[in-house]
DNA sequence: CCGTTTGTTCATTTCAATTTGAACAAAAGC
DNA sequence: GCTTTTGTTCAAATTGAAATGAACAAACGG
């Protein structure tokens, strides 16, 4: 490989490990794990742990981690490779499987106690509007309620963002 | 004020804290920020900073940033009270304006940055693939084209959130 | 079997983001 | 004008999450 072609591959495999690095920050996973999707995405063949361990300078415990939770986002996959024994990573083309990911382990999660946490408030301030029958307390019921509404809102977004990805 | 509802005010107090804490959390803003806003929520009357330093607990500096970062968003807003020279304040219920300011303030600029990176991306990739004429330097090409793609569908749906959730 | 290569786990370290609190500034009242 | 109250700023401390690397396990080859 001549000297130009292996030094815009090393700027390649930069700014493609910028940009995921970035993309995942969006939420909330590890640089690490960005560094490696980047790195076997601009990558023609599939790599060995130990070259993402020096070819990122990260430790073999990242890229053993970071591997194991790109596998199981179905974000990269694991390859067999003739007469080496050691597994091979190649990135799968699967933006809406991360994201997805992203919608149904973490924000969904969250809702859920979301919600339960609403209907606890909605019953103490009913409590607090009948004995203290203040224009205070109503109206703090009736924001919760208000607030339930967009929480609905919210969930009833995600499954439109996910089947538009996914389209 | 009875020693019950006094109770149970506090735990709606401390629900509602949770909820925001949670709920900002999932956007990447500090804890106090959702301790402020869930503490503001229940109010029935607007707070100065020192009831909110008191009853969260928390010092003087970051009820001070916090509120000012609330502003910023919309989320609250600050209310003059007679015979009181300190600021109060009061919540907004503008969920919206705090999502909104997600999207524009962090995802927005990532998105920008992101489009950026891909054009270069892209110039190396057909650079490579002209020198280099294996499979390797194409099919890489072509992934980079492919997730080009996937950021313009990323960015086509925010404006529909943003418009759903203002609706 | 035994040594070597490959990969995982987890206690410790590192690092970045948030929080603190003390110093400072601004405004108000006396 | 001086004191007190209110609010901001920013260097330092704290905290929590991620990365490290050494110890361990598993699989393979000879």
């Amino acid at each position: 490989m001549s000297a130009d072609i292996q030094e815009s591959t090393e700027e390649l495999r930069g700014l493609s490990v910028d940009f995921f690095v970035s993309f995942v920050q969006v939420f909330g996973l590890p640089k690490s794990i960005g560094q490696i999707y980047g790195l076997l995405f601009v990558s023609p063949d599939p790599l060995p742990m130990d070259e993402i361990v020096n070819q990122l300078g990260i430790s073999k415990g990242s890229a053993s981690q970071g591997l194991s939770l790109l596998k199981s986002l179905g974000a990269v996959s694991s390859i067999a490779i003739h007469a080496d024994r050691r597994e091979h990573f190649e990135a799968d083309l699967n933006v809406s499987r991360i994201v997805t990911h992203f919608f149904e382990n973490r924000l969904e999660p969250r809702l859920e106690h979301g919600d339960r946490r609403l209907e606890e408030m909605v019953a103490l301030a009913r409590l607090a509007k009948r004995s203290d029958r203040t224009q205070g307390a109503a109206s703090v019921l009736t924001r919760i309620q208000a607030l339930q509404k967009w929480q609905k809102r919210g969930r009833n977004l995600i499954p439109m963002v996910v089947r538009w990805l996914k389209r």
